[in-house]
Parts: C-alpha cells; structure tokens; sequence
DNA sequence: TCTTATTGCTTCATTATGAAGCAATGATAG
DNA sequence: CTATCATTGCTTCATAATGAAGCAATAAGA
C-alpha cells in the first residue's frame, strides 16, 4: 500500500529541502504533574508515535527550520530551543518505507539533528496536520511505542535537560508567567524522576536569587496559600552563563 | 584560478559522499604548557588555516566519518571523540570559492557536524596530506587567521570541554599514560584558562578516586621529584556517568 | 652544606548541603 | 465558630565541601 500523500510529499520535498537532512523536535511541557513532549501519529503508520519533524530548506538556517517545524505543530511562537544532539547511524529509518520506490524521499539515508524545545505547556495547541492523525502530550513516563529511534532520541533529550539542571536555572521556558516554589520543585522533581528535599530546596533557589517573590498568593488550593513567584529574567540569565569550579 | 585538485575531488565527492553534510574536528592537544588544536593550511588558501574536516560517506556512521577523517591527518587511532554541536547557519562557505563553478562541491550549502577530539599529544604525527601544505598543532589562545566560521567552532568546543570539566573527570585521553600531579593541574589549568589552587585541586582529584598512585616519581626535574600516577579507568567511567544535585 | 623552588599533604575558617522541625495558614469538617 | 489537617515559609543543627594558607620534605644547584 502506497499512501498518495506521501508520494506527493516525496516530490515536493526533493525540490524545496536539503537531502539526506532531517531535524526531529523533542518538546517538552509541564502539566503540574509530570513532564510531557509533544507526539504525533501519522495516519499510514499503525499504531507507532514520531516527533515532530521535518526537513531543512535550501536557504534557511537550521535554528529557522527548527522554528518553522515546531510553530506549524503547535502554534507556539516564542519557545526555548536547543539542537542538543545528531544522530547519525545507518538504516535508522530501515523499514518503515519499504513498500515505497527506492527514490521516495523518506526513503533516504537521513542525519537527524535533534534539538529540544521547553514550552509552556498552558500556550501550546497540539495542532493535528493533514498527514497525521493525532497529536498530544505524553508522559515522559509512559511513552508509547515510537518509530525508529525515536524514543532514544527522546531519552538523549531528558538526559541533556538532566545534566543542564544540576548547575543551570531551569522554568523560565516551562512555567507560566507566575508560579509558586512548589510548582517549582515539582517540575525539578520532574525532571530528574525523584524527589527533593523541600527545605533545601527552597533554600538553593533562593539563593540563586534568580526568583521575584511576588506580593500575592494562590488563593483558592486546599491548604496554606502558596506565594507566587516569577522569575527575574536578568539574573536568570546571569545564572545561565556563569560557572564556577 | 581554478585548481585542478579541487575540482577533482569535487567530481570524487558528489559521487560517494552526502552532500550538504560536512564534518569539522577540533582537535585538543595539551603539550605540558598549553591546550593546543591541530590545524591545517591548504595550498590554495593564502594565509588561512582550517580544521581538519571532510564528508560522510553515503553509506558510513557519522562517528565512523569522523574516525577516518581524524586517523588520516593524525595516525592516530584510538582517540576519544565527541560530537558537540551543528552548525548550520548560511553562507558559512561564501566568498571561499567564489571562482569556481556553482557545481563545485565545496561550493554548496554545508551543514557542518563538529566533532571534538581528546589525544594525547605525544602519540600523533601531524599528516600532511597532498592538498594540504602544512598541519601543526597551534596553542588555543594565540590562533592564526581561519576560514569561515571555523575559529567559533574552535571557541564552542572549547566551551564544551570547560563545561564538561566542572563536573566530569578530564585527561584520559589528554594525557600519556603515566603523568604528575602538577601535570594534570596544568591541563585543568589549561582548559579553564585560568590558575587553580595547588592544595585544593590536590584534595579534591584525590577525593575524585580516579587515580591510581603508582609507586614511582618523576626524577631528573630542578626540583622535589613529584609522584607519577596512572588513571583508575574503572572509577574513571564511573565518575563520567555519575551525577547528583 | 646551604639555598631555592617545588611538592605532598594538612589545618583552619567559611560556606554549602542533608535531614529534620516549628510556626503559620487556609480550607474543611464538625 | 472552632478544631483539624495538610501544606507552606523558613530555620536549626550536624556534616561535608570549599577557599586560603601554611608546614615539612626533597631534589637540584650554588
């Protein structure tokens, strides 16, 4: 069975884009509860999930197209960004276009550059494309099964935002506009899969003094009403750049 | 001018390489003083010096590409290589080959995959290949004239080896095998660009536990004969995959 | 043998971290 | 309208890590 669309698409993409040349997206977002990226299925391919992805223009530059891919899926406009990963290996797409003529687009050997997108979840609508048939946040935790390397790309992603984590701010991107700390730690805790020591952790962010304490709470929870939070973005970029040893 | 060698190995590349897809190396050396690079003149590029780089080919493991590229300038085989970054902005080749036809391989869009290299700088031979008309290892922070956006590819390398540092153990591959405590503080010392506190990095790389203290010094120096040591590679890996908060 | 620069390693003061706890608070149940 | 409860803001105490400095040992050269 060879789908029409892909076929069509095949054509066009040989002429507009660069061979051999591909970026998958991996975007995260924090619903309050746990940490999600952004999925989509296509309508030809049974029940395995893909990135977003897409191809690289002729004329435009990498960041560019990452932009352009992630805007047309989500509608998000201003994102964070980060191509954190090439993957490179044979025979990663092996498979999933045998059916097809061997000069079908998809077909080729592809270099996929990874990038990793943090979003405010809250400001992203999953936008279902005509070649898909479902597009949605899943749990970091509870993927589904994903199309060739798909989920290890996903898993290099968390491994990179890991590692950022431990000596780097992170939120600014992922977070509404104002938070509370325990919104806060709960994405930290996100994150890296375990829990944090409340005390300390409310200790660390303070001092790194990347926080706005705001003059008012979030009323209406079911217990103390939290202080609200948002982030002073110079020291927050400060914070990005420094290092010490 | 038109060389005759360029436009040679434009017609070999298109016929086995990816096009639009480059690799550049940067590869670090430390030489007791200094963090040097190894570098490369061609004969048609005036005064300017390049990375060692070159292309995948159609059917090669983009790690596998950066191996060959690598063990044809420097001989050397077992060297600890990572990729650190993509750079695809535009025009990164214009102005380079401007008199050549517009079918000239170097002449296309590149999207570059940089690759950093750790070796010991003792076991390689700068090789200098027929198109080249000389290749030496040049200290980071005296850098000569370079093509193209190569000498930013350099400083985000750099970048990546000072943020690796803070938190991972450094110098396996940077080292010979058997090497002084002062010797390896003047490689951290090289890398951060900056002095360290004799006594403090003493007690911290002894509390690292990836050294092994062998039972020997060096004798022959102007001063007290310092202990020789020895990588632990077992504690070694383990401290590059730990991490905590 | 004395001087010198260097090395191995320790000490002391300061700061950061882990674990725990106390008082305040806001919603809810009685 | 008060008691209960989970949650929050923030602190305390013990322990570990860090920065700065110093002391004794030592190899080479004067």
């Amino acid at each position: 069975m060879q789908i029409k669309e892909v076929i069509e698409s095949s054509k066009r993409h040989w002429q507009t884009a660069l061979p051999h040349l591909s970026i998958d997206c991996v975007v995260f977002g924090f619903d309050q509860q746990k940490l999600n990226v952004l999925l989509l299925k296509l309508k030809d391919n049974a029940n395995n999930w893909i990135l977003p992805g897409g191809y690289v223009l002729k004329e435009e530059a990498l960041d560019d197209a990452a932009k352009r891919i992630l805007k047309e899926r989500s509608g998000a406009d201003k994102i964070f960004l980060n191509a954190f990963s090439v993957f490179g290996n044979l025979n990663r797409s092996e498979g999933y276009f045998k059916e097809y003529d061997d000069d079908l687009w998809h077909k080729q050997r592809f270099v996929t550059i990874g990038y990793y997108a943090l979003v405010d979840h809250t400001s992203v609508t999953p936008v279902i494309d005509p070649s898909s048939e479902d597009c949605r946040w899943m749990p970091i935790d509870e993927l589904p099964e994903m199309v060739m390397d798909h989920k290890n790309i996903i898993g290099n992603a968390l491994a990179t935002l890991r590692e950022q984590i431990k000596y780097k701010p992170i939120g600014l991107n992922l977070l509404p506009e104002e938070f509370t700390m325990p919104e806060l730690q709960r994405l930290y805790e996100a994150i890296l899969g375990y829990k944090l020591n409340r005390g300390n952790f409310y200790r660390r962010i303070t001092r790194f003094n990347i926080l706005k304490k705001l003059d008012k709470e979030r009323k209406g929870g079911a217990h103390k009403a939290p202080i609200l939070y948002s982030f002073d973005e110079d020291n927050y970029q400060k914070a990005l750049n420094d290092f010490s040893w």
